[in-house]
DNA sequence: GTTCCGCATGAATCGATAG
DNA sequence: ACTATCGATTCATGCGGAA
């Protein structure tokens, strides 16, 4: 037995590839499934009206795999159709109730940056939701892991010590001096809100994400503790597959495209699908 | 006539005092309704499975008084019903569209403080709906008017502009130097997003309203010019009043409850019911 | 090594134009 | 009439090169 962490990719469809997953084995699903109509030239584009009667078997896949006491995240958003919101969110939300879903939160992600133009009739969209759904009324979630600094004035003060600390962490292990420091920010932490005010990752890389690590980041700490299951059936370019890896959480990611399986086939150094079925093994929860 | 700006309370439940009102009159419908089961102490308490069915007269009502080139601003927040977020606002959006509602956009206002607590299962929620509804897709919009300073990207650009402008100041004195002065402070401001950061108003008063005077305020700049027509069915303490008086637009509230309209009466300094019916003369849109 | 500046770029949306 | 494509709009961010 050792403590190594597993991260594994699948190419291709997940409507498909979520088959060959056991039941009840997942600790937490964080995906942003391609937005109707939207990223047509890597995604095939589901037109709006589709876009339920679509997603509805999926969800019903990932409802298996998902453990009594693990969280679905979706990362989702609307667009405009004929200068009105569409419907297809609120729609799907009921449906995935009748599924058996419970819609337990919606969390809001406001970007820090959205995206620009003027329109005479709207302004610019900067938030997203995170839609909660749930199992059960049990799951597991660790709020004391995603505490943060109370105010502005200890925000910019805690910055530069968890920066001091973090160099301190790494050259001297366990001088004493960090305990001290830990428990100043103990007594300074609050709990978060439902609200998430980050900056979208843009400009940087050759396959750029969707959503800033951080996001995924933010729930595999809410709802999973070490050793746990991620799981992301619309994986791109693996965002939280690395953010997953960062926190030693095992994770699946499954990719329909080419291009984007390459990137993280690259970034994450994983067991890739042939190896799964090679050995005849599946995503097995024990570790190696 | 005068440039006197009206500001008309009713006394009365608005699912029936709204038909007094006459088609196509008022501009900006800005409105926070008793959350469902919320208020059971001031208003009936409407049930969550009941409150589609308790809202849609209303806001047919709402749809028969709005102008063409009007404005439905409702603010809405779903409770949380045994562990879950119950989904009648998602209904309703879906009814009052069949109604004949366009559903513009969801704003979001994020609240900088929210209501403090602690619970295993669920963060604080420090955000509410603002759905935008309007009766056609041409509607007035004033985007100009509530223009925002710009952020830290602007200021190095401002630096650079105001240089520029010193050079142009020194080779032609004189000439041209108000057009460049207006084109710099033009640039000094930008559009809004979709997303609202305001705090909520402490409780300080005996009413304490649901929403910050600026919530209402902003959204008068938005979609109403000076004389227009501003209508809260669910006037609580008369914030939205409030601020249309203070912008210098006619308003009208509606208030079930006698201790709000009193509130009201006495903060406002407005023309009663008893006035209007007394005179026969309904809220004419000429001036006095 | 810093800081500063320029520049490309993003789950966007509308209106006009073309087929 | 209905769909498909294109240009214009616009701002926070991060990267790279320069001072």
């Amino acid at each position: 037995m050792s403590l190594a962490i597993k991260t594994k990719i699948i190419l291709g469809d997940c409507s498909y590839k979520l088959g060959e997953l056991e039941d009840n084995s997942i600790d937490l699903i964080f995906t942003s499934p391609p937005y109707a109509d939207q990223r047509k030239n890597t995604y095939g584009g589901t037109h709006p009206d589709k876009y339920v009667q679509w997603f509805l078997p999926i969800s019903k896949e990932l409802l298996r795999v998902l453990k009594p006491s693990g969280t679905f995240i979706l990362n989702i958003k609307e667009r405009v159709v004929k200068g009105e919101r569409h419907i297809y969110v609120m729609e799907l939300i009921i449906e995935m109730r009748r599924q058996g879903w419970f819609w337990t939160e919606e969390f809001i992600w406001h970007k820090k940056n959205c995206y620009p133009g003027k329109w005479p009739n709207r302004f610019r969209d900067s938030w997203e939701r995170l839609l909660q759904f749930n199992k059960s009324k049990k799951f597991h979630m660790y709020q004391d892991a995603v505490m943060l600094p109370v105010g502005d004035w200890a925000k910019t003060r805690l910055k530069k010590l968890s920066e001091t600390d973090k160099r301190r962490d790494e050259s001297r292990v366990g001088s004493g001096f960090g305990k001290n420091i830990s428990n100043w920010l103990d007594r300074n932490k609050a709990y978060p809100t439902n609200v998430l005010y980050l900056a979208t990752e843009c400009g940087n890389k050759n396959h750029s994400a969707v959503f800033p690590e951080a996001l995924p980041e933010w729930f595999i700490k809410l709802f999973t503790k070490d050793g746990d299951w991620v799981l992301d059936p619309f994986a791109g370019s693996g965002s939280t597959l690395k953010a997953a890896q960062k926190l030693k959480r095992n994770s699946i990611g499954i990719e329909i495209h080419q291009d984007y399986y390459d990137v993280m086939i690259n970034t994450l150094g994983t067991i890739k699908q042939q190896y799964l079925f090679e050995k005849k093994a599946k995503y097995e929860t024990h570790s190696d």
